[in-house]
DNA sequence: TGGCGACCTTTGACATTTCAAATATCTGCT
DNA sequence: AGCAGATATTTGAAATGTCAAAGGTCGCCA
């Protein structure tokens, strides 16, 4: 199958007009764009086919795995970045399943903590291992170094990101 | 409103384990996707409120952008990294919106050629100067050196990615 | 010339996504 | 007590996303 040819096309063919040259900003989010797309798919892909689960089950269960008391809907959805009516979905999803469990604590009566039950623990250890697994092995060609500077620089964009954005005009 | 603490949360709080620190694949590969998706969600929002359009939409418009004989679907769905189905569906609502074509080329009745249409094409040249300007401003706080630096970086994150993907075994 | 296999797009079933509006519940103030 | 405003979640509509299967069309070869 011509499948990989594909993959060098890409994203960062956008924009930069017919004129051809673009700004480095522009640039360097296309290329961000395009390899986070290439990973998440990839991930995307072999979660499925080894754990039938999705990308954004795999996220929620994350969040929930380190709060053993379980997390409030509400704070499932600012640390997943999706919004409330989505995780409501996800975890009604989940629940279904048997991985998460809902409960409604006494002191509060609109909140929802969801959780995850044993069977949700168990699924997530072993795809939170091959996942890992999956990511050393797709940045193995990089020096090491590189991965840790890497680390450290997106650091300054996410931050720069963080201090322009329109919304938060407090 | 309380939305800034929101996003210091974040993605990057997953897995690691319970254990504490975890590989520096694993710790860069979710900094850039918390990353990625903040400035992904800030265009969105932008895009929608100035221009009543969606990204995925704007992806689309991107590449026919370039191509001003238009482009097979199949071509589309490889540049934008979107299966076949959906861009079928993105076409179509496009093309109901006005800024789209469809034509089936005389030699070859399988195929459909999408382009856009000459309001396809102001609203692109609108849109793609104000994302530039978005992208500037996002990245305002980086260091210009930085940021070509990433660039280069970040293409060895996706070469090494590229060459371990389970897929194509060609 | 008939048909098989390859190629291109659409369709259908679901899951995820966002936004906005609706529900429920709680809190504090009078 | 009682209500206004703040909080927390759900719901509903529309778009996007995947995958697999189905539909056409084409090319080639026996």
């Amino acid at each position: 199958m011509a499948e990989a040819e594909a993959i060098d096309i890409d994203l960062e063919i956008i924009v930069q007009g017919a004129h051809g040259r673009s700004k480095p900003e522009l640039r360097l989010w296309l290329r961000m764009l395009s390899t986070t797309k290439l990973i998440s798919q990839e991930i995307r892909r072999r979660l499925r086919a080894e754990f039938g689960a999705t990308l954004p089950q795999f996220d929620l269960m994350a969040q929930l795995y380190r709060e053993k008391d379980g997390l409030r809907l509400g704070e499932l959805s600012k640390r997943t970045m999706v919004t409330n009516g989505n995780v409501t979905g996800l975890v009604e999803r989940l629940e279904a399943d048997g991985y998460v469990q809902r409960v409604t604590p006494d002191g509060d009566r609109r909140v929802t903590v969801a959780k995850l039950t044993e069977a949700g623990v168990i699924l997530f250890a072993a795809m939170a291992a091959a996942h890992e697994g999956w990511l050393q092995d797709m940045m193995a060609d990089i020096d090491p170094h590189a991965v840790t500077a890497l680390w450290s620089e997106i650091g300054t964009v996410k931050t720069s990101a963080n201090n322009h954005l329109a919304a938060a005009f407090e």
